[in-house]
DNA sequence: GCCGTTTTCGGCCCGACTGTTTTCAGTCG
């Protein structure tokens, strides 16, 4: 059993917990316990050979227990017993909006409704509304609800939700009233998949900003509205919270917002600790006077705190490093020299050599790896080893033309065969400036054949990057069953470097792994993989992966000065 | 169920909004 599935079971004993009425603390930390393993970028079977589980955060004695019986037997005696009291089929309710635990019990014990079918021929037929506590507006609410849950639209990448996001803050600031608006939540925070949008404004007549937030004329649906907050929905399907604070209160409600939930409950407790109480209204005394905050830097200030970056606050740690004054010298995407993923019209990119070198010559990179695809990958023209030759005379031409301003690499993504093989022959390899190697195809091998298939590619020393690594795609495609730990030891063994690939559509290495790498010393490369000059622009994306990992500039290659570049090329037997 | 520069027991974040209620419970972020 993987760390994912171990969350996932500790995620479900949580919910059914909940239905059956379990004390709130209990079920809180088993979410807690399962965060942790979601995050801990090592199985926690191999966690548990050299450290006791129990000193991951969050995991004690009873859930450490539960860990341990599930690894040995698959199977965990405690959740056999709780399906047979609670019945699973009441999960599928939990997801409908405004259903909560409670109702679920309710709907469950007094009417006998244990599916979401049931659930909503109890509606059609109007026999929710004789429930204690419900009426004839909820009742329809679960059928709108149920509708919703059945359209809904799955999480957005965040490339997707970036340009919508910076759509509705324009929208906002066009507003009359408005002072101040940001987007906040998982977008603020550059999280890799997006589900609702979160905004925020600083407005002194809020009713007015409110009316017009829920009679845009996108709106399909509002879902709520109030004095400080509204959601809608739109003709999309995508979901908008409005938060609104007078301007003097800007930075709380924008640290509110932003969140994580856990960020903020740790930073709440942290409050509390020093005798306030904190809210989106500000920090409140102990004697009942609320002080407000105009931005975020006086807030943590008051807490005393560093301003912890966005990007941090998922609660790993980062609070702990605020106060002891230890945050992190994270990445800026303007500290890049290089990118060593492109591709040209040789393969499937759309743009030349020349247009590729002048356009990361604009944006100030002072190197650039042409590495496009090798034979196999038919889809994309990929180059046979022939046709290699007959680019680098262009390369070199191209080179010549734009003098010493850019170092250009000619390079390759070379294919990963079904079998472990690669796509060029190591004399081929040799003759290249750098060597990416990736996997495309049969991504669904079970997770010891590909995971020897990788390392097998990662013990030729003419491979200097993995691209991609994990083969994701965002939002929906899972990426490779590969052993992490594995290649992490892999990589470290052979100083070969693991890339952050930046399309937002990949995001991988993702930022549990990126952590887990940098912590060991592997080198990290942070590349676009563009297809165009454009795709140039996408190395913000890689950046925040590696800020969100706590990664520092010294642990990305592209960060570094070129001749350090060069030297680690050299040290890998590059000429 | 977890955790400890107040505590090994007794705490564990906070407020907005909705709907059903005459003061509050449930849900959400």
């Amino acid at each position: 059993m993987n760390n994912v599935e171990l969350a996932q079971t500790f995620e479900k004993i949580a919910d059914l917990l909940e239905i059956k009425g379990e004390v709130i603390y209990i079920t809180l930390a088993y979410r807690r316990a399962a965060e942790s393993l979601r995050i801990l970028g090592q199985e926690a079977d191999t966690y548990r050979a050299t450290q006791p589980l129990t000193s991951i955060p969050g995991i004690g004695k009873a859930i450490a227990e539960k860990i341990t019986e599930l690894l040995d037997t698959g199977k965990l005696g405690f959740l056999e017993k709780l399906e047979a009291e609670v019945p699973v089929s009441l999960l599928e309710i939990l997801e409908v909006p405004d259903v909560g635990p409670k109702k679920v019990a309710l709907f469950w014990k007094q009417a006998s409704i244990t599916s979401l079918n049931e659930l909503e021929i109890a509606a059609q037929e109007r026999q929710l509304r004789s429930l204690p506590g419900m009426g004839e507006k909820s009742e329809q609410r679960i059928l709108e609800g149920i509708a919703a849950l059945r359209r809904r639209s799955h999480r957005m990448t965040l490339g997707v939700a970036r340009p919508i996001g910076l759509r509705w803050i324009e929208w906002l600031r066009a507003q009359p009233c408005v002072l101040q608006a940001e987007f906040a939540g998982s977008l603020r925070r550059w999280r890799s998949t997006i589900g609702d949008l979160d905004l925020v404004a600083a407005c002194e007549d809020p009713s007015a900003l409110m009316a017009a937030f829920t009679g845009h004329p996108d709106v399909e649906r509002v879902l709520g509205q109030g004095e400080n907050k509204s959601s809608i929905e739109l003709k999309s399907g995508l979901k908008l919270q409005l938060w609104i604070q007078p301007a003097a209160n800007f930075g709380s409600l924008l640290q509110y917002a932003t969140g994580s939930k856990e960020h903020n409950v740790r930073l709440r407790e942290l409050a509390l600790k020093q005798g306030w109480s904190l809210s989106e209204r500000g920090l409140t005394s102990p004697d009942g006077k609320l002080v407000s905050y105009p931005d975020e830097e006086s807030l943590y200030q008051a807490l005393g705190l560093l301003w912890i970056t966005p990007e941090l606050r998922e609660d790993r740690g980062e609070i702990q490093a605020a106060l002891a004054g230890k945050l992190p010298a994270l990445l800026h995407t303007s500290a890049l020299k290089a990118e060593l993923h492109s591709h040209t019209t040789w393969s499937d990119g759309v743009s030349s050599i020349r247009e590729m070198a002048e356009a990361a010559r604009q944006r100030g990179l002072k190197v650039l790896a042409i590495t496009d695809h090798s034979a196999s990958l038919g889809i994309a023209g990929g180059l046979k080893a022939e046709d290699l030759l007959k680019q680098r005379v262009e390369i070199d031409q191209v080179q010549k033309e734009l003098g010493s301003d850019i170092l250009l690499l000619q390079g390759s993504e070379v294919e990963i065969k079904a079998d472990g093989t690669l796509d060029h022959p190591d004399e081929v390899l040799a003759r290249l400036d750098i060597v990416i190697a990736s996997l495309h195809v049969s991504l669904r091998q079970p997770r010891k054949e590909i995971t020897e298939r990788l390392l097998k590619v990662m013990r030729n020393p003419h491979v200097d990057i993995i691209g991609h690594p994990s083969g994701r795609l965002l939002p929906n495609r899972e990426g490779a069953d590969l052993d992490m730990d594995a290649v992490l030891t892999s990589a470290k063994e052979h100083g070969l470097a693991l890339e952050i690939n930046a399309n937002p559509a990949r995001l991988d290495l993702d930022e549990v792994y990126a952590r887990r790498a940098a912590e060991m010393g592997i080198p990290l490369t942070i590349n676009t993989d563009a297809h165009s000059s454009t795709d140039l622009d996408l190395r913000e994306y890689g950046v925040s992966v590696a800020r969100r990992a706590w990664v520092e500039p010294e642990g990305v290659i592209n960060a570094w000065p070129v001749e350090k570049i060069t030297v680690w090329l050299k040290s890998r037997g590059r000429k």
